[in-house]
DNA sequence: AGCACGCCGACT
DNA sequence: GTCGGCGTGCTC
């Protein structure tokens, strides 16, 4: 006999992360079980909260007679699965987040629950204060109450106990349905009620007659039959009455894409690469291996085309897929791409869909009414059953790092998930993660190399790196005269470009206009950082520091100054070069509204501009025949980060960016603008060469200490007060040396790079290890220990395999 | 997190 | 003397 049901409950913080036992009441006894949200008093004040039933035991483990009983149960059915629950435990204890969080994270935002707090009257109280308390009402918001009255005199009428507290567990996850009509009696039936309608109720004998001729079992929505027949809704409600027909509740979902066909298309021929690399991944779907695939493929060669291809596979089996994209990409082009082939199928989650639409889309998807789904980082809880591929596209994006709590990583969910449903997973990318590239070499995953673009004779784009330290003498603006020559032949000849604007790394960092140079740290082949706040340049790995340098240490230059261009001057720029150049730009400004992201483009496929001007959102994914020439104006701003990965991050923009060029039959040009014309990240774009990166990077990465050959660890701890996060992070910074074994190495600690963010103070140490048996205990032990100031404004994040350190 | 309990300062 | 400030500890 069920009797209890153990429930992590909505408080996020240590010594709530674990279950609690709460009695199931017996009304609830046959219809609770585990995965469903439940409301249940908790604390001292019985305050009422949300809460995720993770078991149900038989026998209550401790005594009895202190167990509160559920409240209320939130579902009809269980909204997370065993799976999910098991892949919750894993990530809180992974990503050293609390229980709740991560079960929270997996589930639309409306499902997440708010709280309101009511004053009700439970005895007569003097008319006058009952009048300016309730203002005749019956109960009244706690909130609201305390603007009339004073607290002092809430809590003794509570102490005299005329009032009381009533707690509000509300949650937004509203359905949306609609009213449909069925038939209740036989055509035979009917015919005999018809005799007896009056000749004057004209109304019901249209309706009589229409139903007549309806087939039995089948429904016709309420609305569509009073518009398309004319009736009154009165005449269908007096047709209830009489038992004509039932009306019942349908669920209806918002369709984001309903007022759009999509024309079903078919597969493409696929070349010998594509081949060959399908092959694999049919022959590991039918074995149920769960094997990780690294789909390596030159931008064009096709990749999108595999994916589509194995999951048709999958789906002829009956299993279902989910495919992750980054936000940045998952544009209307991609996601008519999978509607065409996949037709309703398909899912889309993504950021655009407001929650109620984002909710529909997921219940779809549990009511197994879609077996394909396409969505960004968050769709990898997906509450698909059967899984029989997952494909991570794009695999190096750091988006698929979530940076704030619970700092899971999407590709590593998406492994997770392929183990659990014994299924191949594909990471796909042009220039794949390091950490990804080097686990192929080991064996670890199986690579599977596309070395060609795919549109027959497509060959890549020829490549020019232009020189700015000796282009900026001739121009004082952002452009070459190369790349003012190449823009004016393309549009002369009705042709399109496209220019990037780089802005990662925008004017923190020191660079000589005359050499290139950028000031490096002594201790750690890394850049380092303005900080206008002390007026030194400072390296956020070691804490190194020093004055600004008025004079190039190189070149002796005066020339060395912030390095930075915003795009609306360098469109006022570009204009007065090319006066007759239709542009359009696209930034953080022109793409606020939701959905001019896609009018602009759409604007620009259709060849009402000539050049798009944008920043690294126009990167990824467009996929325009026309455009045969693409021009990077700053290709060092990410190099120049004080970050290992900068040379990684900027040589896959840069191929990325390149990959937009001649992609229809024209063939296509790029021109990247750099002060840093020699540097490997920027001259390996040339020929598209991974692989050579690839080595070349490793052999840095190996020199310096530096993922894939170790692993890291990020602790950041802040506090308003900054002397108090100072002296945390020292602390932490000592205890933890002594309890990790010798090959760790602490970096640190120093201050982040913009010290104070919302007015509070933060600072870092990384921990760097290839094998360290006593870091879950020290971390645990770590958060476990600082609980006191935790609660006294003290924060604390650990993140495990940062994407970004700075 | 948020609620109750408990121990000290500034008022009627 | 009390009211009410915040620090401490606990939550099935």
């Amino acid at each position: 006999m069920d009797k209890f049901a153990e429930i992590i409950v909505d408080v996020p913080a240590m010594q709530t992360n674990q279950p609690f036992t709460y009695l199931i009441p017996e009304e609830f006894r046959q219809v609770v079980s585990v995965g469903m949200r439940v409301e249940v008093p908790f604390g001292n004040g019985n305050r009422h909260i949300q809460g995720f039933i993770t078991n149900i035991v038989t026998e209550a483990p401790r005594v009895t007679d202190s167990l509160k009983a559920i409240t209320n149960i939130l579902d009809l059915k269980p909204v997370l699965n065993e799976e999910l629950l098991l892949l919750a435990d894993e990530m809180a204890q992974k990503t050293y987040s609390f229980k709740i969080t991560c079960l929270q994270t997996m589930l639309p935002s409306v499902m997440r629950s708010s709280y309101k707090k009511w004053i009700v009257k439970t005895a007569e109280i003097e008319p006058d204060i009952d009048e300016q308390l309730f203002k005749g009402l019956a109960e009244i918001e706690w909130d609201e109450a305390l603007e009339s009255i004073p607290l002092s005199k809430l809590l003794s009428l509570r102490a005299e106990e005329k009032i009381d507290l009533r707690y509000e567990v509300l949650t937004k996850n509203k359905i949306k349905t609609k009213k449909v009509i069925k038939k209740k009696m036989t055509t035979m039936e009917l015919r005999e009620v018809a005799k007896s309608i009056r000749a004057n109720a004209k109304q019901q004998q249209k309706l009589c007659a229409f139903l007549m001729e309806f087939a039995e079992d089948s429904e016709i929505s309420l609305l569509e039959l009073m518009q398309e027949h004319d009736l009154s809704r009165a005449a269908i409600t007096s047709a209830e009455k009489a038992g004509w027909l039932s009306i019942e509740e349908r669920e209806v979902y918002r369709d984001p894409y309903a007022f759009q066909s999509f024309k079903q298309d078919t597969p493409l021929d696929l070349n010998d690469e594509q081949d060959k690399a399908l092959a694999e991944v049919i022959k590991a779907q039918d074995e149920n291996a769960a094997t990780t695939f690294l789909l390596e493929g030159v931008t064009g060669s096709g990749k999108t085309e595999v994916y589509l291809q194995a999951i048709s596979h999958v789906l002829n089996k009956g299993k279902t897929a989910i495919m992750l994209v980054p936000e940045i990409s998952l544009t209307p082009q991609t996601v008519t791409r999978f509607k065409k082939r996949f037709g309703a199928d398909v899912a889309v989650l993504h950021s655009g869909l407001s929650e109620g639409e984002r909710y529909d889309e997921w219940r779809k998807i549990e009511r197994n009414e879609a077996r394909v789904v396409v969505g960004a980082r968050s769709a990898v809880f997906a509450p698909l059953e059967n899984i029989g591929l997952l494909i991570v596209d794009e695999e190096h994006e750091s988006s698929y790092k979530q940076d704030e709590t619970p700092r899971y990583h999407a590709r590593d969910v998406a492994i997770w998930r392929s183990q659990y449903h014994h299924c191949p997973v594909i990471l796909g990318s042009a220039t794949p993660s390091l950490e990804s590239r080097a686990r192929a070499q080991k064996n670890v995953y199986q690579l599977l190399p596309l070395t060609k673009r795919a549109v027959a004779d497509a060959v890549l784009p020829k490549v020019e790196i232009v020189d700015m330290r000796k282009a900026i003498a001739q121009t004082k603006n952002s452009f070459s005269t190369e790349l003012i020559q190449k823009l004016t032949e393309r549009l002369a000849l009705g042709e399109q470009a496209v220019l990037m604007l780089n802005r990662r790394g925008f004017s923190s960092f020191i660079m000589c206009r005359d050499c290139g140079f950028v000031l490096p740290c002594p201790n750690c082949d890394i850049s380092l950082t303005l900080h206008m706040d002390t007026k030194t340049m400072k390296c956020h790995y070691c804490g190194h520091e020093e004055r600004i340098p008025y004079q190039c240490p190189s070149c002796h230059s005066d020339k060395i100054r912030y390095y930075g261009t915003g795009t609306q001057k360098v469109e006022t720029e570009l204009q007065e070069l090319l006066p007759d150049a239709r542009i359009i730009r696209m930034d953080v400004d022109t793409t606020r509204k939701k959905g001019s992201h896609q009018a602009l483009l759409r604007r620009f496929e259709n060849h009402e501009a000539d050049i798009l001007l944008g920043t690294q959102m126009i990167a990824k994914g467009l996929d325009f025949p026309n455009v045969t020439l693409v021009g990077v104006l700053n290709a060092d701003t990410a190099l120049n980060l004080p970050d290992f990965r900068s040379s990684e991050r900027t040589f896959q923009l840069l191929t990325q960016v390149s990959g937009r060029s001649g992609r229809g039959d024209k063939p296509g040009e790029v021109v990247i603008q750099t002060f840093n014309p020699d540097h490997y990240a920027i001259q390996l774009v040339q020929d598209q060469d991974y692989e050579t990166f690839y080595r070349k990077e490793m052999s840095l990465r190996h020199l310096s200490g530096y993922p894939p050959y170790y692993f890291t660890v990020q602790v950041v701890a802040s506090h308003e007060d900054e002397y108090l996060a100072a002296k945390k992070i020292y602390q932490i910074a000592e205890k933890l040396k002594t309890s990790l074994s010798e090959q760790a190495v602490v970096l640190g600690p120093t201050p982040k790079s913009i010290a104070r963010v919302n007015k509070r103070y933060f600072y870092q140490i990384v921990i760097k290890y290839r094998q360290e048996p006593n870091l879950e205990q020290a971390l645990n032990d770590l958060m476990v220990a600082s609980q006191a100031e935790i609660q006294k404004g003290m924060r604390i994040v650990i993140d495990v395999e940062p994407q970004n350190f700075i």
